[in-house]
DNA sequence: CGGTACATTTTGATCGTTCCAATCGCCTAC
DNA sequence: GTAGGCGATTGGAACGATCAAAATGTACCG
């Protein structure tokens, strides 16, 4: 007795099934898969109750082969367990998936060497293109010679170290850094503040020094002075800057304002202030960075810069997209504007009340 | 003039591409890449010398329609923002990169209906198995039928609705609802507490429902009242929980502690007993669930359960991978501890003092 | 009735890899 | 001298889809 039954339980079903089921040919059914008006209604009907009384499912794997095409994009983070970039991850598989591609995740875990195994597993897996925010160290020669130049990669968030900035192979996106600690700085000076000190972060990062850089744009513009002693470094988490607090006060004059480097930089900072028994938002003036959930729930509010990272997301799947529609294109850097809240950790000097 | 010199652009390297560079079949340099003992040392050098040369990479997509394997994994999760889940695709993504396979990305937004679609698009890349945390109200028979039975599923950290529970056909993967919420039950009365509130979550989720009745086997067991106006329902993010606050207080006796549905909730109801003047740690007991970042640091710090988000997420992608080695095995249902941690949130009554 | 236009369907090759069954040298044994 | 054995290599058919070109059938026109 040979095996010609029922589609047995294992093996899949293929155009072949379908097209013995029907008796027509597999062009036909693969026609009507892909909606093809070529093909007559009656046909078509016959083909389509066919495909669901077998449960076939589309093999995109078969299909991209032979068209040389890809439908997926690999989304590579430093950090995903970072609830920025956990939101980020989120606008971009949203407006991936609205435009018929699947997510390829990896995560880095802020090691280059992790960033590397990542990129080269990934890529044989073929993405149509890339979405990397890079581990922190990443080298950009590295990153170049595994990617290779046939996948659209689209950096985010940070610039590959050894790049020269203007002339890279690739598309960035990346945040408004400069003007937003700008802002913050210019916000706190219309506040009548005159001692600010910039706190946190790593001086290596590319985004600490040009949120720095924003920060002593708008002291010199003001002609505030900047002493040294009112830069202070930490580790980019909350239990780092509480513990930091108390290097703003070491000597005088003691700043009585902070732009600090992010969020959590400037939750750890308050928490810290607390413990010194100054006050947030009355004594002593705090900003952060990001806007993330906490912000606006702290006490006091935060100040913050709002980078809205689903958003970011979205505009950099958009972004490769785009990219994907015409190669040939000009590598293009685009900055994300940033927004300034406003709320209660910001406020005028003690002297001024 | 031919084109049949140097490598040109665009076209991508294949092993076609190898043999013909080096002089040997196509057969040998597949071989050669599987690392197969059968090929001669000298040809496999100069065959891996052509690979580097060319700058050749591996089309798994290719290989796995051959094999009719798979290296992927689907991972669709109901809200890739909530840092919990975050952290758990973070473990995930780790142990699966581990194992060689690549991660599928997911995102439902906590909609069934995106849910199936993802779910579709998915499978059409021809997952080994796929990990799904359901959206809230996500049907096991429509899920049943848009899955099938040859892709293996492990359910985390909710079940479908209208699954008959102890046969369903696929693993799943829970936290220990219940005794977590019966240990911080247990703990506040431990503490001398009598009037204990359960602040939080929807009814309708069956998280919710396994920690509600872990919390009620507590006080029972220890003879204590159980009063209806005791149980305040609320969305499980911060901003409700801080708005549903006074609804503890409406009637008397009113409760001197709050078993809360998750972390967000506790932190949301403990800005909510400031804004009231009371302040909890002192005057007002509570804990959390789930051990979440700022758990540790907020004022008081908050007494929880820790479920180790990113240790379930490698468990997760543990049990499926021994599924795929085992499909034929009983499906199992595993029930990950979780562990009390007490910080100053929990405290005794204010009478006992 | 032959020719041509049109709508629909099919055949066979192909994508980049792996598998199977040969094949090719080359050495040894009888 | 030939049969057999062994290490190394290879040709060609798969996998499940698509594409280009050719082949049907049907109708219409002069």
């Amino acid at each position: 007795m040979a095996t010609e039954s029922t589609p047995h339980a294992n093996r899949k079903i293929t155009l072949a099934d379908i097209a013995a089921g029907c008796d027509v040919s597999r062009a036909t059914v693969s026609l009507v898969l892909r909606g093809s008006p070529l093909v007559n209604k009656l046909t078509r009907a016959r083909v389509e109750e066919e495909l669901r009384r077998q449960g076939y499912v589309y093999n995109r794997a078969a299909a991209n082969l032979r068209r040389r095409t890809s439908s997926s994009i690999a989304l590579v983070l430093n950090d995903l367990a970072n609830p920025f970039f956990a939101e980020f991850a989120t606008g971009v598989d949203e407006a991936l998936g609205g435009a018929g591609y699947v997510t390829l995740l990896g995560s880095t875990g802020e090691s280059s060497a992790r960033e590397q195994a990542v990129l080269a597993s990934l890529l044989e897996h073929d993405p149509a293109g890339i979405i990397l925010s890079p581990a922190e160290g990443s080298a950009a020669a590295r990153v170049l010679a595994t990617v290779g130049m046939h996948t659209p990669l689209l950096l985010f968030n940070r610039e590959l170290d050894g790049a020269a900035s203007p002339d890279a192979p690739w598309d960035r996106l990346m945040l408004d850094n400069q003007r937003g600690a700008r802002l913050a700085t210019e916000h706190l000076i219309a506040l009548g503040q005159k001692r600010i000190a910039f706190f946190g972060g790593h001086q290596g990062s590319s985004s600490c020094q040009q949120r720095h850089a924003g920060y002593v744009e708008a002291m010199q513009a003001a002609g505030l002075p900047i002493e040294p002693h009112w830069r202070i470094e930490c580790a980019p988490n909350r239990v780092d800057a509480a513990a930091q607090c108390g290097a703003l006060f070491f000597d005088a004059p003691a700043p009585t304002a902070a732009v600090c480097y992010n969020d959590a930089v400037a939750l750890g900072l308050m928490l810290g202030l607390y413990q010194r028994g100054v006050q947030p938002g009355r004594d002593f003036a705090v900003t952060g960075f990001d806007d993330i959930a906490e912000a606006a729930l702290s006490a006091p509010p935060l100040t913050t810069l709002a980078s809205k990272p689903r958003a970011r997301g979205r505009q950099a799947a958009e972004l490769l997209l785009q990219r994907l529609r015409d190669p040939q294109a000009t590598p293009e850097r685009t900055v994300a504007p940033v927004q300034l809240v406003i709320r209660a950790s910001s406020c005028p000097p003690p002297a001024a009340a």
